[in-house]
DNA sequence: GATGACTTTTACGTAAAAGTCAATTTTTAG
DNA sequence: CTAAAAATTGACTTTTACGTAAAAGTCATC
């Protein structure tokens, strides 16, 4: 019932190295458990872990991808802490939505770039 | 019809430092003209700017947003250079779409939390 | 009990992307 | 023309996110 990952599994899993997930525990982004000094790695890690890498990818660092995973912690119970947390959430969302519009806009000009390269090859195969 | 912008404008308009601005055309990302030492930059220029925050943005590195700067800057002649450009493009297409597909699982997530908030919220206002 | 594959900690190193500071110009307003 | 404001260069520093090397512990297997 209890599978757990060792280290080098992950790491193979992820294309990162041994170095990067100790540096995410030691910045306290994950917590594996350990068996003597050997650290084993849970499910749940394992999904943490690839949502850490995914806002990696995002370009956030790390400071803002704890930020993301504290809000993933759940809602806690008081009321001031609610509204807080909703705050941070449509924060992120923010963030988010702005990345999504860059990334329309990139993707729109490659498609020109794109579309002028096969005019362009039209072109030469006629012989310009 | 030639009005230029000062390094200045610039920096408050993208909320950069002139570090930047200089640090970008030391990488040769821009080459803004000189009357005497003093740069003066073009809306090309400025467009260009516009650009590579973009892609700072999205996480890119300053690498990177030289790869899609020169697609941008249009395509080459010959045929062998062409398809090698499409290849680029179509990279970097698959970059975006990895990206974009991170917003979205992100923001879905997010979405979930605010929702579980709410509902914590309404809990609460009826007396748990 | 030796081998080999993994794993650990500690600690220094490094590349990328600016920030900061100081000492000059240069430009612009009056 | 001149004082203030803006811009320049160069050198040095900082932060982030790991890389890398050393030295030693763990564990399965032959």
């Amino acid at each position: 019932m209890h599978k757990y990952y060792t280290i080098t599994e992950l790491t193979r899993e992820f294309g990162v190295s041994t170095r990067t997930l100790r540096f995410y525990e030691d910045e306290g982004l994950i917590h594996p458990e350990r068996r003597g000094r050997t650290r084993l790695f849970k499910a749940s890690d394992r999904r943490l872990i690839g949502e850490i890498l995914r806002g990696r990818r995002l370009g956030f660092t790390i400071a803002e991808i704890r930020e993301i995973i504290d809000i993933y912690k759940g809602p806690p119970g008081e009321i001031g802490q609610l509204e807080l947390m909703m705050k941070r959430v449509a924060e992120k969302r923010d963030q988010l939505n702005q990345k999504r519009k860059d990334i329309e806009e990139t993707l729109a000009e490659l498609d020109n770039v794109d579309e002028a390269c096969l005019a362009r090859l039209a072109e030469l195969r006629v012989g310009s």
